[in-house]
DNA sequence: TTGCAAATATGACGGTCATCATGTATCTTG
DNA sequence: CAAGATACATGATGACCGTCATATTTGCAA
């Protein structure tokens, strides 16, 4: 084992095995920024994490912020693949779920992040922009509405729904509350659509 | 004025004055801790900015994590008062509005602090659910509904849609789309209430 | 096969942070 | 008015952080 770890880590990797190096570090670091916040977690353990040494880093990306910008971006366009493939009240079970509460690392990124967004720079900024802009207009393609144009107006409420009451449920300390927001956030939201 | 300033800082604090040093700290706290972040602010720039240094905190708090509490209690104490001074239809205008985005120090604690608040120890998160539930009071006497029950109902989801709301126009990098946002959810909110 | 570029490890640097120890000047109590 | 308590300043400590310099090892091109 110790022999094993000590070869691999000698060995100079291919090219392909350093874009999956990249690949590791960029899906350790959209599950761990979302778990312990965009200053949470540092660039040693992230790297840590993803099976190397904190050195290496600034071959894969110029900096943390480069970083927080693409695994923002990787966060969202997954969110909106998942929605891609559901209907509207799967989405808001599925969303507002006591599953969706406990699992930060792989849930919706501005749930978790969205407080510590508008603190960041211009990169981080454009890129969560772009994700947003993107799963609205997924919403958009799942709520009902006789207009593109109304339809829109509809997803920004009802990811605004979504969003706060996930916020709201988990930072309070009870799970009774909790459950409760979430039970009246998707009956607020069900019964508009 | 360099005078002036080494007396009045030579000069042994009354108790009077020492309890006022105390409330300084903590107003500036709930704004400096929303403006920043919890973590994005430390106790020596919190002190400096109630004209004080870092020496003499852990005599007006035991720790950081108390100041967090008592700041985030204070916050959202001064939100619910506000609440109970509005009509509804006030509140969600004020609430969704560019002044809102523009003014995080003054403004939501859980917009500002939302995301932060599940990381936090057991301590800050119970004195955020205090005011939670303070607030979901106000608020529930704010909504129309024939019974108690709806109107808390009413409540919890009328807040999730102005917290979500807040949160993404502020997230994003877009005025436009901002504003967009804030009108989707307070026309959302309005026609239901 | 030889030389160069690339990938990563090790280690260091300057900065920031929360917390605590200590000194000191003043309020407050007897 | 004397003595102890109090409020605060100064300074230090140890930990952590982002970033960079350097060395080493190996894939890869000529």
């Amino acid at each position: 084992m110790t022999v094993i770890m000590y070869l691999v880590k000698r060995m100079k990797v291919t090219r392909e095995q350093a874009a999956a190096n990249r690949e590791r570090i960029l899906e350790a670091a959209a599950k761990l920024f979302r778990e312990h916040g965009l200053d949470g977690i540092g660039v040693a353990d992230l790297m840590k994490s993803a099976g190397l040494t904190h050195g290496g880093f600034y071959g894969h990306f110029s900096s943390k912020e480069e970083l927080m910008a693409r695994a923002c971006a990787r966060a969202l366009e997954r969110a909106a693949q998942r929605w891609s493939a559901r209907t509207l009240p799967e989405l808001v079970q599925s969303y507002l779920s006591r599953r969706h509460i406990e699992n930060p690392g792989t849930g919706c990124a501005l749930a978790t992040l969205g407080s510590e967004i508008p603190r960041q720079g211009p990169v981080v900024r454009r890129a969560v922009t772009e994700g947003l802009s993107e799963m609205f207009e997924v919403l958009a393609g799942r709520v009902p509405g006789r207009s593109a144009r109304a339809r829109r107006k509809k997803a920004l409420a009802v990811y605004s729904s979504l969003l706060g009451a996930l916020v709201l449920a988990r930072a309070v300390d009870d799970p009774k509350l909790a459950e409760e927001i979430l039970d009246a956030a998707a009956a607020s939201i069900l019964s508009q659509n």
